[in-house]
DNA sequence: AAAATATTTTAGACTTGTCTAAAATTAATA
DNA sequence: TATTAATTTTAGACAAGTCTAAAATATTTT
């Protein structure tokens, strides 16, 4: 049995390990949940007495394989709910994410199975995403940060790392949402700024702060 | 800010409430929540500090107004929830209530009138129950206790009383559904069966025990 | 390598919700 | 009406999760 407590903690050091092999610090998961370190300390804890995390005093958690299944299960559920509430309830992708927080920890695998073939077995949420499957497999596909392309061509937008409204809502009025298609005209070798276009030719500046948080795959 | 325990309680006081002018007693609420007494009592000091109950001490409580529409609030997130569950995701009638437990504290009136215009703005949950509306107000429509009716004629089951899964899968497996229309053909003055028949011809038994839990409206 | 700084852990306290056992009050009975 | 019985409340304790301030440890600087 895990608490709702527990899971963000498993789900917010999950979240900091992946594309990092080192341990996560303590003062790390505090920042990611708003909570003060010696509150992480107690629950690295128990989570540690569970099997969740390996801890080492001073060093840090390292995620178990148990943990991460249980903290791929919640963000199987956040993910799917994400979906339903964008899909079905209309909401913007911006406003999916805190309700997706809460319904993350109503725990029923029937009940999540039942969603997902509810919603057609998606395989991203309305942020880009990956959905993990039934058995924690995440399937990502080839997505790279738009800041890290050197070679102008013809793109398509996957997802985002920054998920704040703010963010997404500038997006949006930019016209950038998952699936957008959009060729690179000009990059600046001097701010790393670019420059792109639409398929209905409008253009627009991307700064290097906005393309550090978009993930993008070659399109044909 | 009502927290999902605060709401638990009120639901059940509102329940123990209606259809009875007295105090709810402590007991009666500890039973329906299968906690102690001690608690119970503790819980109500603190709805009563919240102008949620009235109380009296070794009296019991009753719900104020403001108490009262929180809990209607809750329940109409319940019903709107098992309608989802058994229309969307194709549960069945006795497995939607313990989920719907969960997510009826997800609170977001938003996303509550979302889903309310996602179903169609259902009146009735798969128990045949009222749901509340917007404001509060729970539109009963006449129906009467099967035990309470005293002629023979044709009736429509619109709810039941019992709502435990193994009295819901013994009415679907005779038959009786929300829904479901049928004609008293024999009442027995002295143990208070009845028997019954549907359009299809089929005829079953209906005891004292059985027709004390079902709701029936008279059909045409 | 010692001193200064930053991070982490412990100590102790608080809140919410729960429990059992004892005390207080109300209801029933003889 | 005086006991007895049942119900309710209080007292005291506990678990989960949180906090601040102080102590312990690690890291960086001089
Ligand atoms: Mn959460
Ligand atoms: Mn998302
Ligand atoms: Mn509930
Ligand atoms: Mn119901």
């Amino acid at each position: 049995m895990t608490t709702s407590t527990e899971e963000n903690y498993l789900k917010a050091i999950y979240h900091l390990s992946t594309g990092n092999q080192n341990s996560v610090l303590t003062s790390a998961i505090a920042g990611s949940l708003s909570t003060s370190s010696a509150s992480v300390t107690d629950m690295i804890k128990k989570l540690s007495d569970k099997n969740m995390v390996e801890y080492e005093r001073y060093r840090g958690v390292k995620i178990t394989r148990k943990g991460e299944k249980v903290a791929l299960s919640i963000i199987r559920r956040h993910r799917l709910w994400e979906v339903f509430l964008m899909d079905k309830l209309k909401f913007k992708w911006d406003e999916v994410h805190d309700l997706a927080e809460e319904l993350e920890h109503v725990s029923s695998d029937e009940m999540t199975r039942r969603l997902d073939a509810y919603l057609g077995f998606p395989k991203f949420d309305p942020h880009g995403d990956p959905i993990p499957d039934t058995n924690g497999k995440v399937h990502t596909n080839g997505q790279v940060l738009l800041s890290d392309i050197i070679k102008k061509g013809k793109y398509i937008l996957c997802g985002v790392n920054d998920h704040s409204p703010s963010f997404l809502q500038y997006l949006e009025k930019k016209g950038l949402v998952p699936g957008s298609v959009f060729s690179i005209v000009e990059m600046d070798e001097y701010d790393n700024s670019m420059q792109i276009i639409f398929s209905n030719k409008k253009s627009i500046f991307i700064s290097k702060e906005i393309s550090k948080n978009l993930l993008v795959r070659n399109h044909e």
